[in-house]
DNA sequence: ACAGCTTTTCGAACAGTGTTGGAAAACGCT
DNA sequence: AGCGTTTTCCAACACTGTTCGAAAAGCTGT
């Protein structure tokens, strides 16, 4: 079958959503659409090119997932429960392969048409909301940023943690009595992601 | 010279300034230390341990910078002042080195000293702050992952921007009318990053 | 149907990467 | 001096992204 951008993205997808964005290689994607990894280059630039492609796709597909969110909003939902749906989703679209947030990170985002799309539904709604127009651009930016870091931080937890011996344990409960103190709730990803954007929330509702 | 983990990681730091994140590899590493790279791996578990270690250290440094910033502070400062300086110096710790931010993001950052450093001090001032203790940890997080994200988002802003043609441009007003709204002011990257580090702390003031 | 031309694919090669394992050297110690 | 351990070298392996000339496929005009 013929050779086409879409269909290297389409490929690229797919091989992503198995091994992940670090062992993501141009010859597993041209495996896959059975030819060879020199052929692709002449539909693209190159792998950054391709990263690029596939991370706007990534944006797309989170910005369709988001509309979808909204729309089964009932009406009574507040701008804050709009917001907390587009950041969900976007979330949640990032987290569905290994490595999403890396490759979101790491291709430039400005000229990429599903990141502005995200960008222009969150600054619609924060408008919506009566917020004033001068802090709507700052804090659209800070939501997706945050976003952005806190899947990345998600991704990269280890999925077995390190073993601590006790004397180290003691060190850690010396040197850093906050965070290891016991008695603080430790809530799980979901409740701090909801309890982040909620924070921002109030700070973009905050008057200035 | 005897070769050692700390002399590797300072080699590491020396290249990485040098020629940023994605270019760094064993051999140049090893090249600085006039030893030859499979020599490393009798010190180092491998690449991703030497990168870990290299995060540390950036979090190290931004621990001390922010220590300094701290003393400069006036006693009359908020406790929004010092979570400002904080920010701060991280950020411009971390924008030190090209893909800096990168590197940190990459990183299991939970059994980094350097990071828990930071943390503990963030939470140290947010509870000296007088805000509730459940919500200092979500606040401290949030700041983190905003302020990687931020750093992410502003190295890997191409330094060229694209051109756009007219009828692309035109394309664009229609899609993104918010976002090309040239009525709108576009702060400088200082700005935005303050604003938003203001913005996350009358968040964390306000009562929820 | 054939030639001619363009678009697309191949296949081999290049330089570079992280990583490994066995041989060789350096070191410390009795 | 000799032995044992710690450290370094060196050559290799299996990859990676990318390039380039040649070969194939597809289309057009006659």
């Amino acid at each position: 079958m013929k050779l086409t951008r879409d269909r290297i993205v389409d490929a690229g997808m797919a091989v992503f959503a198995e091994v992940g964005y670090h062992n993501l290689s141009m010859r597993q994607v041209a495996d896959r659409l059975d030819a060879h990894a020199g052929s692709l280059y002449y539909h693209v630039r190159g792998k950054d090119e391709l990263l690029a492609l596939m991370a706007d796709r990534v944006c797309v597909r989170a910005h369709d997932a988001g509309t979808e969110a909204l729309a089964a909003l009932p009406p009574t939902a507040t701008w804050q429960d709009r917001i907390h749906a587009q950041a969900t989703t976007l979330r949640l679209s990032i987290k569905q392969h290994p490595g999403g947030a890396q490759l979101l990170a790491e291709s430039p985002g400005v000229l990429s048409i599903g990141a502005l799309s995200l960008m222009e539904r969150l600054l619609r709604t924060l408008r919506d909301a009566g917020l004033p127009a001068e802090h709507c651009g700052t804090a659209a930016d800070t939501l997706l940023s945050h976003i952005t870091g806190f899947v990345l931080q998600e991704q990269n937890q280890p999925a077995a943690p390190p073993p601590v011996t006790p004397e180290l344990y003691a060190d850690l409960c010396e040197r850093f009595p906050l965070l290891m103190d016991p008695s603080t709730p430790r809530p799980s990803q979901d409740e701090k992601f909801t309890r982040s954007i909620q924070l921002l929330c109030t700070g973009f509702a905050a008057p200035s």
